[in-house]
DNA sequence: CTTGAAGCTCTAGTCACTAGAGGTTGTAGA
DNA sequence: TCTACAACCTCTAGTGACTAGAGCTTCAAG
């Protein structure tokens, strides 16, 4: 049985958001001593493994939800996590796109300008003022 | 004179959020008809366009209030600005890093799975609940 | 002069936490 | 067994950048 400090230290998740997840529903709600501390076991360490792990991968705390839900439910059909991780994945790519974008119109802003004017004539001010400069779409 | 409405129209900023800008001290309050409505003149229009560039481009508020606080300095070296931006493109790279980190992994998960199997024997829950599966690090 | 779209302020909600106050419990060492 | 104190508890509020809604007022066209 670990405490919840025990559980935040094996799984680098800090303690209120234990709590936080434990709120929201996302982890069942953990068992208490006497004294009302939460006491964890094998279970809740791999539960909240999986979480720490779709967190970092970007899921929402809702699609997190579904798929513990899924989880759950072995009758239920693999096609559903499926969809959820695809959706994942072009949230992801569009990401990706939007960001790529974002980078070569900062190259040219940033990159553009010696630094050495004043910000009257500086190309960083100029390029945001006026949408124009820009060779792109964002 | 522009109402906030036609503001609105020309930059594709809300209407809230024009007043949520001015609000938190990004846009200087605008002048009043005498029944209190916004009214906005040329300047406030390019301003805001400003605002709109920069906030695309992902700067935050509080980068954006330095650049404008900037730009009413001309006295001021364009140094800082060139800094703001950089400091941003370093920021957007890291995203992107971080990014293709995820879309290579989610790639791995979200299609090595046929969808067919039940959520017992599915990858993509598997997958989730051991990081051992992961190849790079998250 | 009427009507209704557009404006106003203020509060609260979003997401996924994080911080802090103020109190209680668990446990190691004396 | 007692004591000290780290770790725990709950609750509220704050973060960033808006967004939504209630309830009211003003503007401008017909």
């Amino acid at each position: 049985m670990f405490s919840i400090g025990q559980l935040s230290k094996q799984t680098g998740v800090k303690v209120p958001t234990i709590r936080y997840y434990e709120q929201v529903g996302l982890l069942v709600s953990a068992g208490r001593t006497e004294g009302n501390q939460r006491r964890y076991d094998k279970d809740g360490l791999e539960r909240l493994g999986f979480i720490r792990h779709a967190r970092d991968l970007g899921f929402s705390i809702e699609a997190i939800t579904a798929l513990i839900d899924l989880q759950q439910h072995p009758d239920r059909s693999c096609q559903q996590a499926t969809e959820i991780a695809q959706h994942q994945l072009t949230d992801v790519r569009e990401k990706l796109l939007r960001l790529k974008a974002l980078e070569t119109e900062l190259v040219r802003i940033a990159d553009g300008c010696d630094g050495e004017g004043n910000s009257d004539n500086c190309y960083v001010l100029a390029s945001l003022a006026d949408h124009q400069h820009c060779r792109g779409e964002h």
